[in-house]
DNA sequence: TTTT
DNA sequence: TTTT
């Protein structure tokens, strides 16, 4: 059984992050993908899809960091859907997507700040997010 | 921009088709992936996912000719959700997997049916499915 | 950066596993990728891709036990290439597949062995290998 | 049977396009992936994996035009080892990446070069690379 | 809500 | 060297 997600694309806002009891960290954000197309009448159509993105525990602290609106992601997780109940007690649905592992593709893409022409940091752990920490290449 | 979603799991049930205006076809089934866990008390959980596949045209034809309820199936797609107004005027969203590649990796699986014991058919084109036709290999 | 291999294929034979000085286990095994298509002259073509698969530690404690010849594996992973001075002084390379993550898809396939007919087995944390053991499912 | 490489890395160098007899184009360039890990003694290593890419017509022709030496490019193709005889008759082989789709991830980043910091071309089909042509997204 |  |  396998249930893969791959995804490149733009966050849409920083992160929300909260702790639960217990303090296992939570980070929520959107992240938008665009796929372009020639419709039928041969115009050029963009459609976006966003993706609710979830990281827990080490990875949503370093998101809590360093993933900022506008960045350049890539994200790589599984698809959960989860069911909820609304005010009229009617079943609904949120898929999610819970992130595995998330590289940065770029810094900051907003025209206010600079930083995107700065080089990425040094960055021992940080411009890479895992679960498995200090893995060795084998 | 990447959308890219691989999946491994069992068929829900057999694919639900129809040819829209044009003679577009359009199948449907659903895709159970399930992930075993062990929770903090040390229990063995099963948690199962259900996706919602959704093929088009070609690729659908042959989903309906050879996808069955308890295959195991290897899907490819990407992530697309659509929204819509329930009869309550709330805008509510579903989540759905485009395929864009499938292959069968088992015949049916479910207990009545001994033709899993069988050996897959030679299947011209038929026991893999794609967008693109009579590809070269380079 | 990214660099990550989606295999399914057959095992081409039995798992060689060696035990590294410190204990480190290594399995290694190859994997048949077949792509089918028709040629230029509309002849059916079968082209074979024969990946080396390579394991450590844990996961390749679980290949020796479980992985057998002929079996339908799903294999995640990276590609390593790595260089070696052969007896005529040249500089030759090698491109393995090191797996982080393995599922059996099938039983062994040989036809001595009605084994394929029974379930796969409840296998604890057998029938799929990682390197992350007993990771939560968030 | 699925032979899937996902890779997001650097281009070593400009590609290298030649034209067959029959005029298929096809496009040779080789892809860095790095990966940071802590060594057994604590310290930090790098280790840079280069991918042989190999494109054909339509991408090729497309990459031809866009890729170059620097750019941070998603690729995604499959596993392909050929093998030729060598000047003193052994058998070698080279594995290569096929590439089914490519994506540019940002312009050439070598330092000489300020055209980074201009935005990418409004680029009708030329930005994203594919063997599809003018898929509609359903 | 992002980005080109 | 596998498998259909």
């Amino acid at each position: 059984m396998v249930n893969k997600v791959i995804l490149i694309g733009n966050v849409g806002g920083d992160p929300e992050v909260r702790y639960l009891d217990g303090g296992v960290a939570v980070a929520r954000f959107s992240l938008a993908t665009s796929e372009v197309y020639n419709n039928k009448n041969g115009e050029r159509v963009t459609q976006t899809e966003w993706h609710n993105i979830v990281l827990w525990r080490r990875l949503a602290q370093t998101a809590e960091q360093y993933v900022k609106k506008g960045m350049m992601l890539y994200v790589e997780g599984r698809i959960r859907t989860r069911s909820w109940d609304d005010q009229n007690g009617v079943k609904r649905y949120t898929t999610e997507i819970y992130g595995d592992n998330f590289q940065m593709l770029s810094r900051k893409q907003d025209g206010n700040d600079r930083s995107q022409d700065t080089p990425m940091p040094p960055a021992p752990d940080l411009s890479a997010g895992s679960d498995d920490s200090d893995d060795l290449p084998f």
